[in-house]
DNA sequence: GTACTATGATTTACGACGCT
DNA sequence: AAGCGTCGTAAATCATAGTA
């Protein structure tokens, strides 16, 4: 399963970073709607994470087809995560030096 | 409907109103910068300090002003026009 | 008290960029 | 080039404080 990775430009808000403006008339259209996950799906990939943080591509493979999820879904999944965890370590660093 | 005691276990918010000066200094930004309201990493903490909050909140303060601003398509815009003069998402030249 | 609304926080899904 | 990493964000949803 090949992961069709990175579009092209556009997108709101980020579009600061590099190229000016061009279009902002694009877009919305193909992106999936946020569909949150059951109860049992979100405990299994937190058990998967406290597993490991990373995922191979066999456990990455493994987890998205018990959850019925997409592995793209589990990818960003972990993605997401991590980044939850650097903010909640950074939250709680900062309360330490007051 | 919802139990605290349940609730508070699962997913603890402890929802807190912003005090009105945080508010306040919000606002200013977000009304007076509606043609491009993304505050770079040094405003957000220039903000948070001047409102007494994280820089946390105040990322989620702008996600949730920019997309409910654009829902009120122009409730708020309104406002902003006395500020600023000008409107849309583009940043300008 | 119950229902509704406002609002701060959290959760999915990407685009843009990075590195290997 | 392929492909997963982080970062910042949109949009939807959650959970609760405020209000009627």
């Amino acid at each position: 399963v090949l992961e069709t990775e990175e579009g092209e430009d556009e997108e709101g808000g980020e579009r600061k970073r590099s190229n000016p403006v061009a279009n902002w008339i694009h877009a919305r259209s193909t992106r999936k709607k946020r569909c949150p996950y059951t109860k049992y799906q979100t405990l299994e990939l937190e058990k998967e994470f406290l597993f490991n943080m990373y995922l191979t591509r066999d456990r990455r493979y493994e987890v998205a087809r018990v959850l019925n999820l997409t592995e793209r879904q589990v990818k960003i999944w972990f993605q997401n995560r991590r980044m939850k965890m650097k903010k909640m370590n950074k939250e709680k660093t900062d309360k330490e030096q007051s | 409907v919802r139990s605290p005691a349940e609730a508070v276990c699962l997913h603890r918010h402890k929802r807190q109103d912003f005090s009105r000066q945080a508010t306040e200094v919000l606002n200013e930004y977000f009304y007076s910068h509606l043609n491009y309201p993304y505050p770079s990493e040094e405003a957000k903490e220039e903000l948070a300090r001047k409102g007494g909050i994280t820089v946390s909140q105040v990322s989620n303060s702008f996600g949730n002003k920019r997309i409910r601003d654009k829902k009120n398509m122009g409730k708020f815009q309104e406002e902003a026009t006395i500020y600023t003069g000008s409107f849309g998402p583009f940043p300008m030249t």
